[in-house]
RNA sequence: GGGGAGAUACCUAAGUGGCCAACAGGGAUGGACUGUAAAUCCAUUGGCUCAGCCUUCAGAGGUUCGAAUCCUCUUCUCCCCA
């Protein structure tokens, strides 16, 4: 397989692939890299499994000798990407999309070679920073109201009668400024960023650019079949722990199944095709095994596997249970639950105690009255809520 | 600038003076079943020193024995007109 058939393979949307296939003929007959543009805005602190798929791609043209051009968007993070947005994204200060933007370089570089030479990594404060008031105005002239309210998630607002200010629609102009501030040759993104990257395209067009190919990859949507989210914890982050990472795999319903192996692991497609023809559960556990063992290590994969099966199949009681230290002395049991965090609030332990999902050193517990002494000295006391939420509690 | 509509728990959304910690659905959590898949069933879904009490219906005041519901002001949003 070619670089270009790789590169559709991984991709919804190439626009174009004759301009693409010309560009990489050319790029291969100078010597010359071409510059791929990708960008992230650090507006929260995990990257997850979805975000890579893009990176993944972003990889593969490094390892055929391009650039990535990475552009921390330190600039536009503070504004917020209304894509798939229904709200106003809540603005971030300076401090937090510095913490974010550290945590995202570190993520990224497990899966892309972020040393000098290999890749230039910009932040694009660099030129929103020094933007006055009538440079902001020009780029504003460089789109129109109508042209902007195309978008799918401005249109989707309007119709619900919610709000769309004023600055959301400068994001995709930034975005495109930022393709031209760099010299973008490919920028990709995920397929709901289409729109932001063909301004990209036009701008440059606007400023005697040679204008950049698009490349949107699809979208992986979460375990549970929605699009992948933190906040519908649906989501696989790239810097989770391996028994993590490997339980929320195996919770992917069986009909994500085939797309996640085709856009979360490097398998080719002919073993893939193999593995699915199996039973469906031994199939997730190879989707699992390589996603960890490509984030984390085979080894690592080895052991949440084993794990894995141990706690839920047999379920024995896992190893690496958190210790918590309580004064000692007689707790009531919500309270108790309560202190060492299986639950928010004393009401919350109270139901799982009445569900039947609380048990002590393995035994459920019903009675909400339930006194729990605890004695210095002594054994841990094994605290259980639900399947998987263990704690030794112990005096000290 | 003028006129109209609206803000209810994680989300959608009912409730227009006491029967409201607040209908219903979604989601989430716990339980049964199981492959921590799907489907199905049951329970829970503000807090607490939990048969009781306390704090909630955008915010601040007010009317009333009693307010999510009525009045006043404030903040925010949407629609129509300019």
């Amino acid at each position: 397989m070619n670089l270009l058939q790789e590169i559709l393979r991984l991709s919804s949307e190439v626009i174009s692939a004759d301009q693409l296939e010309k560009m990489l003929a050319k790029s291969e007959a100078s010597g010359e890299p071409l510059r791929i543009k990708f960008g992230i805005d650090p507006t929260f602190t995990d990257v997850h499994l979805g975000h890579a798929v893009p990176i993944r791609l972003l990889h593969l043209f490094q390892k055929h000798g391009h650039l990535p051009v990475l552009i921390i968007g330190d600039g536009t993070a503070r504004l917020g990407d209304p894509t798939g947005r229904n709200d106003q994204r809540p603005p971030l200060t300076v401090q937090d999309v510095e913490t974010n933007a550290a945590t995202y370089l570190e993520q990224i570089g497990t899966i892309v070679d972020l040393s000098d030479g290999k890749c230039e990594v910009r932040r694009n404060s660099e030129w929103f920073g020094e933007m006055d008031f009538f440079d902001c105005l020009k780029l504003a002239s460089s789109s129109t109201a109508a042209r902007l309210l195309e978008r799918d998630d401005f249109k989707k607002r309007m119709k619900e009668n919610l709000p769309v200010h004023l600055h959301e629609m400068m994001y995709p102009l930034m975005q495109g400024l930022d393709s031209v501030k760099v010299k973008a040759d490919v920028e990709l993104g995920g397929n709901d960023q289409l729109f932001n990257l063909h301004m990209g395209r036009q701008m440059q067009e606007r400023a005697g650019q040679r204008p950049q190919v698009c490349i949107t990859t699809p979208l992986l949507l979460g375990t549970d079949g929605r699009k992948m989210s933190k906040s519908y914890g649906n989501h696989v982050g790239l810097n989770a722990e391996p028994a993590d990472i490997y339980g929320k795999v195996m919770s992917l319903s069986d009909e994500g199944m085939a797309e996640w192996f085709r856009l979360a692991t490097g398998l080719p497609d002919d073993q893939i095709e193999g593995v699915l023809a199996g039973h469906p559960r031994e199939a997730k556990d190879k989707l699992a095994r390589t996603i960890v063992a490509d984030v984390h290590s085979e080894h690592a994969a080895e052991a949440a596997a084993a794990a894995f099966v141990a706690q839920f199949r047999k379920k024995e009681v896992p190893d690496d249970i958190p210790l918590k230290m309580v004064e000692a002395g007689s707790y009531s049991l919500p309270a108790l639950m309560k202190d060492v965090g299986l639950g928010q609030s004393t009401s919350e332990a109270r139901r799982l105690i009445q569900g039947g999902g609380v048990r002590i050193n393995g035994h459920v517990v019903n009675d909400v009255k339930r006194q729990v002494e605890v004695v210095a000295d002594k054994e841990p006391l094994l605290l259980q809520a639900g399947k998987r939420r263990f704690v030794h509690v112990q005096a000290g």
